[in-house]
Formats: C-alpha cells, sequence, structure tokens
DNA sequence: ATCCCGAGGG
DNA sequence: CCCTCTGGAT
C-alpha cells in the first residue's frame, strides 16, 4: 500500500522519535478518557500535574459524578478551558453511570455521544485503551501527515483512513506521536523549519516552502 | 500578537 | 461555516 518514499518517511520518524510510544500510560480507560478531554489545548505536564491531583481523589465516574462542576472546575483551573472541561466532565460521568454501569464504553457511537467527546478523543480510547483500530487525526497530525505525503483529504476522517492505509498497523500507535511531536518541534503551522528537518530529502512539501519563503530558513 | 495535543453551538 | 471557551507557548 505504502510507496516506498512513505515507507522512507516512516523510518525516519520512529527513528527520531524512539520514546513517543511511551507517552502517557493510564491505570483504566476512564483515567485515560478524563486526561484526554483534559489536554485539549493544555501541555502534557500540565495535564500530568492536575490529574495527579485528581484522581486520587476522585477515582471513578461516580466520584466526578458527584461533584459539582463549579468546584471541579475550581480543581482543574491549570489547564486550558476548565469551565468548560469540567462542566463536559461531570455531565459525562454522569451519563457513564446512567447508561453504562459507570464504565467507559468500548464503541465509537456512545463514545462521541458523550459531552465533550469528539471524533479525535474518541479515537484516543479505542485506540490506546481497547486496542481497536483507530488513528486520532488532531491538528498537528492533520498537517504534518499532508506535509509528509502520507495521507490526503479535506477533513480529519480522509486523512485518518489515509494514515491506516500507509502506516503498519502495529505502528498505529506510535505514528500518532510521531506526528504530533514532529509538528510541535519541527513541522509548524506557520513557519516550519524545512532547511534544518531530517526529513527534507524525502518530504514532497518542504521544499515548495522553502522555495516559497514559507519556511524558516537557515540564514534567517 | 497569534496559535493551539478540540468540541459544542449558532 | 464561524464563533467561543482558556491558559500557555512562542
Amino acid at each position: 500500500m505504502a510507496t516506498r518514499r512513505q515507507r522512507e518517511v516512516l523510518r525516519r520518524l520512529a527513528l527520531l522519535y524512539p520514546d513517543a510510544k511511551t507517552a502517557l500510560r493510564w491505570s483504566n480507560p476512564f483515567e485515560l478518557l478524563v486526561a484526554t478531554v483534559l489536554s485539549a489545548q493544555s501541555t502534557d505536564r500540565r495535564v500530568n500535574e492536575v490529574t495527579a491531583r485528581l484522581f486520587p481523589k476522585y477515582p471513578d465516574a461516580a466520584a466526578f459524578a458527584a461533584l459539582d462542576p463549579a468546584k471541579l472546575a475550581e480543581e482543574i483551573r491549570d489547564v486550558g478551558l476548565f469551565r468548560t472541561k469540567a462542566r463536559h466532565l461531570v455531565e459525562l460521568a454522569r451519563r457513564l453511570v446512567d447508561e453504562h454501569g459507570g464504565s467507559v464504553p468500548a464503541d465509537r457511537a456512545a463514545l462521541e455521544s458523550l459531552p465533550g467527546v469528539g471524533r479525535k478523543t474518541a479515537n484516543v480510547v479505542l485506540a490506546n485503551a481497547f486496542g481497536e483500530p483507530a488513528i486520532a487525526v488532531d491538528t498537528h497530525v492533520f498537517r504534518v501527515a499532508q506535509r509528509l505525503g502520507l495521507a490526503r483529504g479535506r477533513t480529519p476522517e480522509a486523512v485518518e483512513r489515509g494514515l491506516m492505509r500507509v502506516v503498519p498497523r502495529r505502528d498505529w500507535a506510535a505514528a500518532h506521536h510521531w506526528l504530533i511531536h514532529h509538528g510541535r518541534r519541527v513541522c509548524h503551522a506557520r513557519r516550519p523549519e524545512c532547511a534544518t528537518c531530517p526529513l527534507l530529502d524525502c518530504c514532497p512539501t518542504g521544499p515548495r516552502l522553502l522555495a516559497a519563503g514559507t519556511a524558516a530558513r537557515r540564514d534567517a
């Protein structure tokens, strides 16, 4: 399925970000779900600090369901969008208790129907908690996959399908992290560092961005 | 100043 | 499709 060039891109990514697959291990699906909801517009560091305080006090859906959203908001104040997330998490926990016996459903439709859970969060949970075939596509994954010629399409779903075709299944979880890391460190939305990018010679987009002056230059 | 390791709502 | 919610990184 994958071209020779695409396989080379993936090989290099694996070498560049060897520890990517060891990120974020949670002890159960509920913790993973909460941590993933918290992670939007926040750093892993902030999320880890907050969850380290949160989970000992509120270990499961029943505990979250009993919370006043305003009180939870105070406890997660260090992450972005904290009021919205607090509201979503309490309502989400109540739905888990009412409709799923307090556990996280291993089902896409059920997950996406929960407040605060969209396609991306559902995919993270499906892939990491339940070993289901899914690749979570956030803005970094979307942009970098397109630039590296691993997937094309207008929607995250299209890129998701493209990646699943090109990436060997055993690397799906890792590929998600490779693309995120590369997006954050090198392949920025605005001024990607193509001049010093280790993937430049196998990237279909980098040379064009350099020529157009869109990319940061070595001599800039 | 500007953009996000999103999702809901208008 | 565009806006908003948030703090943080750059």
